[in-house]
DNA sequence: CCAACGTATTGACAATCGTTGATCTATTGG
DNA sequence: CCAATAGATCAACGATTGTCAATACGTTGG
């Protein structure tokens, strides 16, 4: 069974990208649309070199996929990765499921004792 | 409108807490029962006083809830906030919803005057 | 072929984070 | 009251992370 692949280092890794103020607003502005580095420069005030740092954060972590532009391939463009964050509103969504869920507290091993 | 209710400081330090493999863990470990920290350092091998810290980190970001053992108040059990969990996968899918989404990549500046 | 441009990479520094061991507090049982 | 227990807290250390400035790289236009 599929009993944790919701710990697994990728899943954490990914949890850690979108841990990031900076990141965050990057990947809401590509809710809407693709679009490339001098975007977030642009939109979010900072400097080039900190925006490509987030962006490779984000694309190693596989919140993002980059592709050139077309005619210009000094352009490059972003698009969130949907299927990998569907993945992680799982893990979270496999926390949240109570079917499991036994709703007296796990004794403790000294309670069980003194309660035997 | 709720524009950004996604990236407050508040979600950022929840997915940040939730980026830790303990951490991860320890929430795993609630899934199915209330516990309490020496459950912990018993099922995942670890010192009382790394256990302590890391279900403080989940405490103050919200994730999980605290109260003690109805009898023996030395033992503090701990629950999943089950709907701030929530609120992380609604952030999540919030970032997923492409009905505002523009096929075409949003053009960079020196593209649309070149276009012109 | 060269200069300008968009982006990635690197190295240095500061800040943050996880671990450890020791100590501290509160509670319970004798 | 005293010893044992559950848990929190703290200071110190090493590891990681973010920022910044500088540089390197590939592409494009002239």
């Amino acid at each position: 069974m599929a009993i944790d692949v919701h710990h697994e280092t990728e899943t954490l890794e990914r949890f850690a990208a979108l841990a990031d103020p900076t990141r965050m607003a990057i990947l809401g502005l590509l809710r809407s649309q693709d679009q490339c580095v001098c975007h977030f420069v642009e939109d979010l005030g900072l400097k080039q070199s900190v925006v490509s740092h987030h962006v490779g954060v984000l694309r190693r972590a596989g919140l993002i996929t980059s592709y050139p532009h077309a005619t210009d391939r000094r352009w490059l463009y972003h698009r969130l990765n949907r299927e990998v964050l569907a993945g992680l509103a799982a893990s979270l969504t496999w926390l949240l499921d109570d079917s499991d869920y036994d709703l007296t507290p796990l004794a403790c091993g000294a309670d069980a004792t003194t309660e035997e």
